[in-house]
RNA sequence: CGCGGAGUAGAGCAGUUGGCAGCUCGUCGGGCUCAUAACCCGAAGGUCAUAGGUUCGAGUCCUAUCUCCGCAACCA
């Protein structure tokens, strides 16, 4: 059994604000760290920014500061999504930083010396009218320009290449044999089809007239790495692949990649390329996840249904808006968020079925027995029920997790949550308060109850992290406990809580929210 | 014939190796009274996009067609 988890998400583009796709990858990214973290692993958690490119360049340029400059104000956006989201991430790496850098060139030089890397004239199509080399996409059927109709420039510059051919059946094969597994496997079979007649060289450097803002090439001052080895490297360059530091000789290769599907043929092509050139280890799986659309529509500035997870979390908390994203967006496909649905989410799943469980557990406590438990306890077969469910639950829920399925794990506490507000109904405490000699039988009800929402209260804390220290602070049973020794150990047994436990008042952890109609 | 995803109850979605169509919300009816107008039970509602095929049996496999949505190799 492997007792050490590194995952990652992708490095996200420093030229805006943080948006709710790249929420939704540090979150996944997140509950899959703690969940690790509570088995007992020691987890590294990874996410950062990529900050190099000559579009960032030029918007520095024309809003007239220094790109360093440019791209740290953006940055700290990023950064500041620990706080903001609850995330638990062991490191931020930045691109512009001397480790990356270093680190870049390293694995650079190391394909450079593999004799991986070679120099080749490539023919440019320059736009004068834009200013910029032009892609197929900005071509019409004839070869010109799109804005200005006319025909591109040829210029011809000399890139370094990557011979990315020369792995393309290693690559191919670890893929199939699930050495890098990619989930879902609708993922994995579209990478096989898409490299199907094999992967083509890729170039891998600029000159720095063209891209004037990135990692320079080791070998060459007049070139500078293109996206592919500056920005996939940062995986490694983080754990200290510079000086082949004890954290990367720990984490490396990573336990989980979580990309979006926009990525992939990167992540499962050129990445693992690089990697065995630079002959080092695959990670082991690719969490290919979807995007988030809005009304069905790709969020888009001009629809104007982007959603800006900032203001989501001042509304609603953060607790919330994380369940929301990861119980409805469904393992690999894309989800789609609305202020709607995710209000009529928190209010069903959070307020009515977990809040109200809690709430009214504490109510009857208090109104039965003055907080306190009853000195003896009296079982009975439903009893047995619960704990036959509880341990399905957490069996399904161990599983979801491992295979990326992360909304089936809140079903699957859910399921449980569900069945203990059923089982109030069922054993119906305010009939058994009315008869003293069922006592002890009410005192067994309300503790399984609050040992269920104990145990609820920990499987959460992937997703919600903040909940949990509420949940256990009302149910008196935070003490002597901290967040980060939290773990699963023991939360299969039941009667554990003695006689005489005393319980803090219900105070609502999820108010219903109402939704102004618009 | 570029690649991929999707088309299942009013809405949003599940449906693992083919075996009597499920979940959540909404609607209707009932129950309970501990609780955050909440919780529990029941009912109505679907020719599983269309047309063929394989099979004792297909939402699930195969073929064709229609519709919608992403991505289409240097874009970061």
């Amino acid at each position: 059994m492997n007792d050490k988890f590194y995952v990652t998400t992708a490095i996200a583009y420093v030229n805006g604000a943080p948006h709710i796709g790249f929420a939704l990858e540090v979150i996944q990214a997140d509950v899959l760290a703690r969940y690790n973290r509570l088995l007992g692993k020691e987890v590294f958690y990874l996410t950062g920014v990529d900050e190099h490119g000559v579009k960032l360049y030029e918007t520095a340029q024309k809003v007239g500061v220094d790109t360093q400059s440019y791209v740290d104000s953006n940055a700290i956006k990023f950064e500041k999504l620990k706080e903001e989201l609850n995330l638990s991430n062991s490191d931020f790496i930045r691109t512009t930083s001397e480790r990356h850098k270093r680190g870049a060139q390293k694995i650079w030089t190391k394909m450079f010396e593999k004799g991986d890397i070679y120099k080749h004239s490539y023919d440019g199509k320059y736009c004068v009218g834009c200013e910029a080399y032009l892609t197929e996409k900005d071509l019409d059927e004839n070869g010109n320009c799109l804005i200005h109709m006319t025909k591109p420039t040829i210029i011809q510059e000399e890139n370094y290449f990557f011979k990315l051919s020369k792995y393309s059946e290693r690559i191919k094969s670890a893929i199939l044999s699930d050495d890098l597994k990619i989930v879902p496997e609708s993922r994995k079979n579209e990478m096989l089809s898409l490299s199907g007649d094999g992967l083509h060289d890729v170039s891998f450097s600029r000159p720095k007239s063209a891209l004037p803002w990135g990692i320079d090439v080791p070998q060459d001052e007049t070139q500078v790495m293109y996206v592919w080895c500056d920005a996939l490297s940062n995986y490694i360059t983080a754990l200290g692949y510079e000086h082949e530091s004890k954290n990367f000789q720990k984490f490396w290769p990573a336990s989980a990649q979580i990309i979006g599907k926009d990525i992939l043929r990167f992540h499962a092509g050129i990445w693992p390329g690089m990697l065995m050139s630079a002959e080092l280890p695959l990670p082991k799986k690719l969490f290919v996840h979807g995007f988030i659309t809005s009304n069905g529509q790709k969020m888009s500035k001009s629809i104007g249904n982007v959603i800006n997870p900032v203001e989501e979390i001042e509304k609603y908390g953060v607790d919330a808006f994380r369940y929301v994203l990861i119980r409805d967006t469904h393992y690999g496909n894309d989800g789609d968020y609305t202020e709607k649905s995710a209000v009529m989410r928190m209010n069903t799943d959070l307020s009515n079925d977990l809040g109200n469980l809690l709430n009214r557990t504490l109510g009857m406590m208090k109104k039965y027995f003055d907080s306190v438990l009853p000195e003896s306890f009296e079982s009975a077969v439903i009893d047995s029920d619960i704990e036959t469910l509880f341990t399905q639950c957490i069996e399904r829920y161990h599983q979801n997790m491992n295979e990326f399925q992360l909304s089936k794990t809140c079903e699957n506490v859910w399921e449980f949550v569900s069945r203990l507000n059923k089982y109030i109904d069922e054993t119906a405490p305010w009939t058994l308060a009315k008869d003293e000699s069922k006592k002890a039988r009410l005192g067994q009800v309300m503790r399984v109850l609050i040992e269920g929402l104990e145990k609820i209260s920990i499987l959460i804390f992937p997703v919600m992290p903040g909940t949990t220290p509420k949940i256990l602070e009302q149910l008196n049973l935070l003490s002597g406990k901290d967040m980060e020794s939290l773990n699963f150990n023991g939360i299969e047994i039941f009667g554990k809580i003695p006689p005489g436990h005393r319980v803090n008042s219900a105070e609502p952890i999820f108010p219903r929210i109402e939704l102004e109609i618009k």
